[in-house]
DNA sequence: CACGTATATGCCCATAGGAGTATATAAAGA
DNA sequence: TCTTTATATACTCCTATGGGCATATACGTG
């Protein structure tokens, strides 16, 4: 499990931190929220934590945990260039519907109000 | 290959989709860019086409492949969540630091400007 | 100390998917 | 039409990894 990539590609993990998203949670919360196997969620947050996604800090019997940052901003860098790119279009799509603004007065259920701008 | 996140977790994959950000390129360059047999680029190519990530048009006998956006956006529509998530962490961090600034003034090599707002 | 609860780990199996090789398809050019 | 170039696909093999189950570990409680 080499890459952050690697670890978000499996849907049990993606549905873990979705839901730790809201706040921290001990393993058998997780268990019984996403319907999951014990022993599956344990692999999976060890996974998870080894790849930095999530730490876990003792609370008696159970370990609760949470949320790391760092390879979630991984992946972000990793998309900054593609994001570039995709405003790039979204502009190029902005344009052309101001464009039919101008040329096509709109008479009746489209376009209701202004767009607002994409948020880059 | 069910879903964006599988996609982006193969590193050849990856490799394509960064070299496929400066321009379009044809099979054969992506082949000698990246020194990767040419039936390998071919399948990871098929990979990315199906998934929506890039898009091929015929120049005689070569196809040369470009970005397609979708994808991304949903890469990073995934993202957002934890986004609010660790920039509210980058908050803390800041403020900790600004406490130094008062706290400890800066003697020597370490600090050498103010430190700019993390783009959220 | 014995027992219940909470979590981690080890083992086995099945499967997906990536690598390598050969070959098919298709277009251009002689 | 024969050949060369460009790309796609088919086939085989191998390995990584997720699921299921049993069990180990650890802590709290009577």
């Amino acid at each position: 499990m080499e890459s952050v990539f690697e670890v978000i590609a499996e849907p049990n993990r993606r549905s873990i931190l979705s839901l730790l998203v809201s706040s921290q949670q001990s393993v058998g919360e997780i268990e019984r929220r996403l319907r999951m196997p014990q022993p599956t969620v344990s692999k999976h947050l060890r996974v998870l934590r080894e790849a930095g996604f999530v730490e876990s800090i003792v609370d008696a019997q159970r370990r609760l945990y949470r949320l790391k940052p760092e390879p979630f901003q991984e992946v972000d860098a990793w998309l900054a260039p593609f994001r570039r790119f995709w405003s790039a279009h979204l502009d190029a799509l902005e344009r052309h519907l101001d464009r039919m603004d101008q040329s096509t007065p709109t008479k009746g259920k489209t376009r209701k109000k202004t767009r607002p701008k994409p948020r880059i």
